[in-house]
Parts: C-alpha cells; sequence; structure tokens
DNA sequence: CAACATTGTGTAATGGTATAACATGTGTCA
DNA sequence: TGACACATGTTATACCATTACACAATGTTG
C-alpha cells in the first residue's frame, strides 16, 4: 500500500484512517462517522470521501461482505491487486491475506475465456483458530 | 443446485425465482419488486423473504459487490460450495465459475492458518471478451 | 375430523448504507 | 490578483434490508 508517511492526508482522510488503524475490526461507514463526531463530523459523505481517496492510495479496503472498511495491514505489499479477507463469524476478526498462487488461479481462469480481470472480491467465511 | 423440478416452490418463490430467470443479469431486490407489482407484490420483504429460501435452496446466488442477485446458471453442480463469478464492467454480464483448483487454493490457505472455512465469496470485476 | 404446529404471507414502520446537488473554503500558480 | 483544482460542509434523497405483528394456508397427529 502507499506508505503513510510519504502519502499527504487531509485532516479528514487522517481522522478517517486513525480511527480505523485503531480498531480492531471492520467498521462502517457509519460507526466511523459517530467516532468522529467530536472532531466536527456531521454528515456521511465525510467519511465516504475520506474513505474513497484511502481506497484509492491502498491505505484501506472495503469488505464487500459486511458493507465494512478496514485499514491495510500489509505494508510491505506495494502491488495488492489481489487480496483475500477471512473473516471470523465469531470474533469479527479479519485476515489480509496475498496469495500469489491465487491471484495466478484467478487470471488464468479469467484468460481463459477471455475476461480483462481488473479487480478481484474475495472474502472467506468460516472461524478462526482462536474461536473453535 | 436443488433441481427446480423437485423443489416445491411456493407462489411468491417460483414469481421471483422466474424474473431472475428470464433477466439476463443480475437483479437488486428492489428492481424484483418492481417487475412483481402487476402480480400484487407491495413489499420488499416479499422478495426478500423468497430469495431467503431460493439462497437456501442454491436456485440463486448473490453478488455482494453489486447488492443484487442472479440465478444460477450452473444447474449441474450440486456441490456448489465455492463459486466465483466475473462481472462485466461495461455490459453487466455474469459468469458463474466453478473451479475445484481454486477451491482447493482457498482451502489450502485456510488451513495453514487454521481457519474453518464454511463460505466464501468470490467476485471478480473486468470486462468480458465481447466488451473489448 | 379437530387441534395443533409449522410455514408462508401481508403490511407498516424503521434502520442501515450510499450518493446527488449545491455552496463554501483553501491552497497554488501564472 | 484571478483562475483553477481540490477539499469541505450541509441538506436532502435514494437505495438496501430487517423488525414486529397479524393473519392465512398447509400439514401433521390424535
Amino acid at each position: 500500500m502507499a506508505d503513510p508517511a510519504t502519502v499527504k492526508l487531509t485532516k479528514n482522510q487522517t481522522l478517517v484512517f486513525d480511527v480505523l488503524s485503531e480498531a480492531d475490526g471492520p467498521l462502517s461507514a457509519y460507526t466511523i462517522l459517530d467516532q468522529l463526531r467530536g472532531q466536527g463530523f456531521r454528515a456521511p459523505l465525510q467519511v465516504y470521501r475520506a474513505i474513497d481517496r484511502l481506497l484509492e492510495f491502498g491505505m484501506v479496503h472495503r469488505l464487500e461482505s459486511l458493507n465494512a472498511f478496514v485499514a491495510c495491514r500489509h505494508p510491505e505489499c506495494e502491488t495488492h491487486e489481489t487480496i483475500a479477507f477471512m473473516i471470523c463469524d465469531s470474533c469479527g476478526r479479519v485476515d489480509e491475506i496475498s496469495d500469489n498462487s491465487l491471484a495466478g488461479r484467478l487470471e488464468q481462469i479469467s484468460q481463459k475465456v477471455g475476461f480483462n480481470l481488473k479487480t478481484s472480491t474475495v472474502e472467506l467465511g468460516g472461524t478462526c483458530g482462536k474461536c473453535e
């Protein structure tokens, strides 16, 4: 992802990123909003706009199956095209996984049918080791 | 999926399934509702309830990244645990793919970290061959 | 058949997620 | 300074999904 130290974030982007970074699970936009009311946030759009930029920077990911967002925990990864998430039903913990073999397989599958792959969403549901 | 001929569907379930089967792309619950107003549908819950059962039967799939639903085009597949979708940005066409190697890889990734995999969401975005 | 449980249905209200439209500030640079 | 790009603030609205409650249809089982 983009290095938080090198990307110049605006005030709102910083506030939203900090909330997500300090959370230990995914947060919805409205949860973020509530946590930032003390800092002057008043409308969902303030959150969504910040998130849009953070998504572009690769500093935040969207979990489609939860309608929620997480800070990227994968700092070493500049080319984060294909990321899979493991989402624990039980404790809500989310693990971010970058797997070349998986990425390759998805690319293969696409090429086989002439599909020009741009984005991939891979979200695994289940229970994590700790919760068994 | 469950054989539509062997599963006994209720009236509402049949109506919803037929709308999805005849559509050539994913439909949102509210779009389905609008198409069924002529048949007496008046509230979203009528659609959501039918869809819930159809999802259980495996006759319909939910596309998380679109908040929409498609009829299963994969009749031969009884064990449809792992399905990937290719979604064309341009024409909206959705292709359903069942790939054992992909399913195996996801299971491997999970086992490696002690994650008990139950459900997987794989949705690929891009442009299909025809739209290039 | 009658009593009961189960499941499906109808309706209204509400909650949760996301964007459109428009106005205002703020920094940069010719 | 003026023009521009970009971030922000605010209101309203659209879109997606569920809760709660009442009632009807169906299917057991005695």
